[in-house]
DNA sequence: CACCGTTGGTTCGTTCATTGAACCTGCGAG
DNA sequence: CTCGCAGGTTCAATGAACGAACCAACGGTG
């Protein structure tokens, strides 16, 4: 999307936006890094991307500062992807998307997004209804929901069947 | 999106809703017409769309109920898009985004969101900090900020440069 | 009546992005 | 020495976007 045809001329935060994070796949490789995913071989196998195409995601949101790579082993050398406080600043975004998408288009219900000091279900717009806070994305934790069928291949999707925060680190099983 | 390689393994909300308004243009197409713009070359103009593309989405958008076209004269037929409640619900999403565009990626600032009751611009969650409510979309008022810089050729960002509320048509003067 | 302009499109060849399969690399384990 | 794993790159084929040209229904003007 930055390349060649843009949205430039659109003199509109939005389309700045969008520039960013407006390409295909780009805001489910943010959402899984959320959740906790930082390993590609994770964001690959959860999200069924191809690699090509992983990597250039992975590249162009490592250079607009949302993932961070990270060393978390030399020999083999090994690099997990971070996101930083620009990515989780996107956290109130994808959950509005979430929800409307959820209300308009998703009949079972699969994920609930929780308060993590009460439980309490967030409201329409990111609030704690039982505490009258907007709750941060450190503070929500992601419990499963009924209409959830995971894939028993995927180590992400198997991990996010126990109740998470988000941000911290996914356990996977890489087994 | 919807044929071919769609999100239709991910188990999630936010790739349905990314299914539906995830595509190129997509949610310029539906922050244009929450901005009051409802016709065909209105669009045209102001988003420097191809006509082929902007077609498809119009398209699709009617189809998912997120616009509606409307017969506004006959003789010659003429029809407009209007934006529905569906549409509408998708505010709080866009200005999420939007918000987290120009934080990130504007230096100059383009526009303001303020509540029409007090004049108060929006929070970052989208509440009018004076009124202590959160503020629906139809009760936004769009003002332009100093950063802009209107294309004398296009009729929407012309009209665009008196505040108006959001979802009130555009009074375009197609002269 | 001929012609022009406006609105709202469609068609089509070129260019660009996405896809999926195959291949490559560094390294540890058996 | 060979296998397997993590994390990639390369490449041919497909599909989507681009932009210019064309089309059509009508109203207005000379």
């Amino acid at each position: 999307m930055a390349l060649g045809k843009d949205y430039a001329t659109q003199e509109c935060s939005l389309a700045s936006a969008l520039e960013v994070v407006g390409e295909r796949w780009t805001l489910l490789v943010i959402r899984d890094a959320l959740y906790g995913v930082r390993r590609y071989n994770d964001f690959l196998v959860h999200l069924g991307i191809p690699r090509a195409v992983l990597s250039a995601r992975l590249r162009t949101l490592t250079e607009e500062g949302i993932l961070e790579k990270r060393r978390y082993q030399d020999s083999p050398p090994r690099d997990e992807y971070v996101v930083t406080e620009r990515g989780i600043e996107l956290w109130p975004a994808l959950r509005a998307l979430a929800v409307w998408g959820r209300e308009h288009f998703t009949e079972r219900r699969l994920r609930y997004f929780r308060h993590v000091d009460c439980g309490t279900e967030l409201g329409s717009y990111g609030e704690c209804p039982a505490c009258g806070t907007v709750v941060p994305a450190a503070d929500v934790l992601l419990t499963p929901g009924p209409g959830l069928d995971p894939d028993p291949a995927d180590p992400v999707s198997r991990a996010l069947l126990k109740p998470k925060r988000l941000l911290e680190p996914l356990e996977t099983d890489h087994a």
